[in-house]
DNA sequence: GCCAACGTTGGC
DNA sequence: GCCAACGTTGGC
């Protein structure tokens, strides 16, 4: 069993946007390291934080996903209308993968970027580590388990 | 909008 | 294989 952290922009998709669809596709993924880490990886099952990025003041940790289905072909490669729509992947061996995630719950309220960072319990979270920019990292249970505390405590 | 810190591309 | 140029991410 697996936990992660999965970031996307709420103008994107959000936490509110997963709730409403119960079920998405988590497409767009355009980087090896992290298609590896899918493939390799990610398994059904695996538990995900949902992760507001690009969000002015409204960064950080919002709820809780499942992984539902493990990586597969994602369809907006071959999508010429699509922005994640990429020329040269081939469709008998899809460059890019993606998975299924189903909605769990949603955080009573935000654990904040700051917050998070201000933590020393979090020193070694991928998040907060200077150069990480990858849009799903695996975490430590504890991380993830704490996260979950947090959450669910007022300030 | 800026820019640091990456990652990717392609000529050589 | 090197590396300059370019593109992207994501916090600020």
């Amino acid at each position: 069993m697996n936990y992660w952290l999965m970031k996307s922009e709420p103008n994107e998709l959000s936490i509110d946007d997963l709730k409403r669809a119960k079920r998405e596709k988590w497409h767009g993924i355009r980087n090896y390291q992290v298609r590896n880490m899918m493939r390799d990886v990610m398994k059904k099952g695996d538990l995900a934080l949902f992760y507001h990025s690009n969000a002015g003041k409204e960064i950080g940790v919002v709820g809780v996903m499942e992984i539902v289905k493990e990586a597969y072909g994602d369809v907006t490669q071959f999508d010429a209308e699509n922005k994640y729509y990429d020329a040269k992947s081939d469709l008998a061996n899809p460059r890019w993968l993606c998975v299924d995630v189903k909605f769990v719950q949603k955080f009573a309220r935000q654990v904040t970027l700051n917050e998070i960072k201000s933590n020393k319990f979090f020193a070694d979270l991928p998040l907060v580590k200077k150069g990480n920019r990858l849009s799903v990292v695996q975490i430590k249970k504890t991380h993830f388990d704490k996260l979950v505390l947090l959450a669910s405590k007022a300030v």
